[in-house]
DNA sequence: TCTTTTAGTGACTAGGGAGTCATTAGTGTA
DNA sequence: TACACTAATGACTCCCTAGTCACTAAAAGA
C-alpha cells in the first residue's frame, strides 16, 4: 500500500517530543475499532507513521503504552472536571443531565469505553492500573455527583436525604448505557438522550422536594 | 499438579454423553478466575480430566466452546425465569428486590459475568453470539421487569406512568454493580445488598403511589 | 566540514498456544 | 475370543506477534 500519504516529507524525522502523543492517539484510534488485544503494535506503528521499534523507544511494552494512554485521558478528564462550572450553574436537574451527557460523550464519542473494556476483560493482569483508574476516574466522578446532590439540598431542590444518596446508583445507568451501546447495537444507542432524561426524572421524582 | 485426584479409575474412559457438559463446566470455572483469553485449552482439558484433543471431538474451536457454554447458561436462565413465580407473589417492592438479587447472584456467584466480560471485550468477533445473547438474556430480563412494573400498576402500588418506564433503567444499576464488583474491588462488592435496596427505594419513591 | 550523539528502522528471534492427526485402547457385537 | 468401531490421546506443526538489536541517518556542535 502507499505509505506516501504525506507526500513531500523526509522519511525519517526526529521528533522526540511529538512521538509519544502521536503513538498514543494512533493506538486509541485503533483500539476503538479493533480492541486492545486484537490490535498489533505494528498496526499502531503504521498508524502513527513510525516503525515498530520506535514505539519501544518511548514505551517499554504494549501494556505500558496502554497505561500511558489511560494516564493521558485521565489528565484530560481531570481538566474537564475542573472546568465544570457549567455543571454548577443551573438547577440540579440541569446539572445531572449535563453530567450524564458528559459521561456519555466522553465514553462513546471520546472513545474512553475502550479503557473500561480492557479493564473489564483483562484488569486482573494490571491490578495497579485498575486501582489507579478507580481512584482517579470513578471516585472522582462519584465525588462530582455527590457535590451536585449536596448543592441540590442546599438550594432546597432536593430532600435532605439526597445528601446521603449513593452516587454509584446515580452514575450506573449512564455508564451502563454507554457500554451497552458499544456492545449490543440494539440496547444502548438509539435513544440515549431520551433515556438519560428519564433517569434524571426518576432521580428528581424520588429525591426532589414535593 | 497431581492429576491423580480421582484415584482408582481407568485413565481412558469413553463417556461420550458426559464429556461436553464436563468440559463446559471446567471451562467456565477457569474462565471465572483467569478470563477467557488467558485460559489455555490445555488447562480446560486438565480441569475436565481429558486430553486437549478430546475437546476437539466435541467443539470445533475455542470460540465454539464459548458459544456452547453461553448456550448452556442461557437455557439455565430461561428455566430459572420460567419458575419465577416467586417474583410475582408479594409486593412490587419485594419483586424488584428479588429480581435484583437473582441477577446479582447469577452474575457474581453463578459466574455469568464472564460471558458479559467476553462479549464486552471481544463481542465484535462473534456478532451472532452478541445478537443471541441480547435477544435471549437481556431482552428476556427486560421483559420480566416490565411485567413486574405492569403488575405493580394493576395492584395500585405504582403510578400509571410506571407502565411506560424503561426497564433498562431499572436493570442497569444491578448489572453495573455486578460488573464493577468483579473489576474494581472497592466499588462493587462490599455493600451490594444495601445498594440494591436503595435502588428499589429510589424506584418506589419515584414510581410509587403517594 | 567532520564528528558525535541518539532517534529511528525493520529483519529477526523467542515463546506461546490453537488446532491436527497418526496412534492407542475401551466397548459392544459376532 | 476375535473383530470392528470410534472415543481418547498427546506430541507435533503452524502461525502469530511482542519484543530485540545491530544498523542507518538526522541533527547538533566543534
Amino acid at each position: 500500500m502507499d505509505e506516501n500519504t504525506k507526500k513531500t516529507q523526509k522519511k525519517r524525522e526526529r521528533r522526540k517530543e511529538a512521538r509519544p502523543a502521536e503513538i498514543i492517539a494512533a493506538a486509541i484510534d485503533l483500539w476503538k475499532v479493533r480492541g486492545f488485544a486484537a490490535t498489533r503494535l505494528e498496526d499502531v506503528a503504521a498508524g502513527a507513521g513510525v516503525a515498530k521499534g520506535t514505539i519501544y523507544r518511548y514505551f517499554s511494552s504494549k501494556e505500558s503504552l496502554f497505561e500511558a494512554a489511560v494516564e493521558a485521558r485521565i489528565v484530560r478528564n481531570i481538566d474537564q472536571a475542573d472546568q465544570s462550572a457549567e455543571l454548577f450553574g443551573g438547577t440540579t436537574e440541569e446539572a445531572l443531565l449535563t453530567f450524564f451527557e458528559k459521561v456519555r460523550r466522553e465514553m462513546v464519542e471520546g472513545g474512553s469505553f475502550i479503557f473500561l473494556k480492557v479493564l473489564i476483560s483483562e484488569g486482573h493482569r494490571f491490578p495497579e492500573l485498575v486501582e489507579r483508574y478507580e481512584a482517579t476516574v470513578l471516585r472522582r466522578g462519584f465525588e462530582v455527583v455527590r457535590r451536585i446532590l449536596l448543592r441540590g439540598v442546599e438550594r432546597g431542590e432536593l430532600k435532605p436525604e439526597a445528601a446521603e444518596f449513593d452516587p454509584r446508583l446515580v452514575v450506573a445507568p449512564a455508564m451502563m448505557l454507554s457500554l451497552w451501546g458499544t456492545v449490543f447495537p440494539g440496547v444502548g444507542t438509539p435513544d440515549a438522550h431520551q433515556l438519560l432524561r428519564q433517569n434524571v426524572a426518576l432521580l428528581i421524582g424520588s429525591l426532589g422536594v414535593e
